[in-house]
DNA sequence: CATTGACTTTCCAATGTGGAAAATGATGAT
DNA sequence: ATCATCATTTTCCACATTGGAAAGTCAATG
């Protein structure tokens, strides 16, 4: 009898989450500035994309700038529609709270 | 430069995080009740009362009924204002996307 | 072709979550 | 009083996740 819904547990996890969240308000951002922002190693962030890729939340977009090779993170309309529904659903769960 | 605001560890984690929201629906639920809502055992709901306990988010009324001890879960105002607080830190966090 | 920069992968430690089973505590039965 | 029982709680463990460090990859110089 779980009447509670789950959450989508490749975006729940707060460094996902708020990957997701940072990259639903921009076009792009890149590799490095992403990782400040959520104050991790490389290889966190990396295991992180690599999980969001795999769901097709975020496509890596690999190009050279100033001559070396810089990626840069987008988030895709499938990872927006999950960190959507994702809000929603916790919305919905706390909406007596308002 | 973390510039992500950080989310309530006590009350992110899904089960607890459903507990809450469950409970600020009600006045006050069984022991049993919310374990079976959140689909868990006696031992895990038992450990994550005590955890939203210390945290002054939940408060546990015991009282006889039917001759046999039992246990209501209460939210408290704090754990009600945290729950709060932390949709608003996901909704702000996601706001672009509505 | 060695080097460097930008990730990626591997390895490992720390934490967190979950269940089963033993332990507790409060009754109710005998 | 003592025992059995029910409702949690605690202990013991297994497993999954997350994080960092360091080694590995790969492309683009020098």
């Amino acid at each position: 009898m779980t009447a509670v819904p789950q959450f989508d547990p490749v975006i729940h996890p707060p460094a996902r989450l708020q990957l997701a969240a940072a990259l639903s308000e921009v076009n792009d951002m890149e590799f490095g500035r992403a990782r400040d922002l959520l104050g991790v190693s490389d290889s966190v962030l990396s295991k992180h994309l690599a999980q969001m890729q795999e769901a097709g939340y975020v496509r890596l977009r690999k190009a050279p700038l100033g001559g070396r090779q810089r990626t840069w993170l987008v988030l895709t309309a499938q990872g927006r529609a999950a960190l959507k529904a994702h809000v929603r659903a916790l919305q919905d769960l706390a909406g007596i709270v308002g």
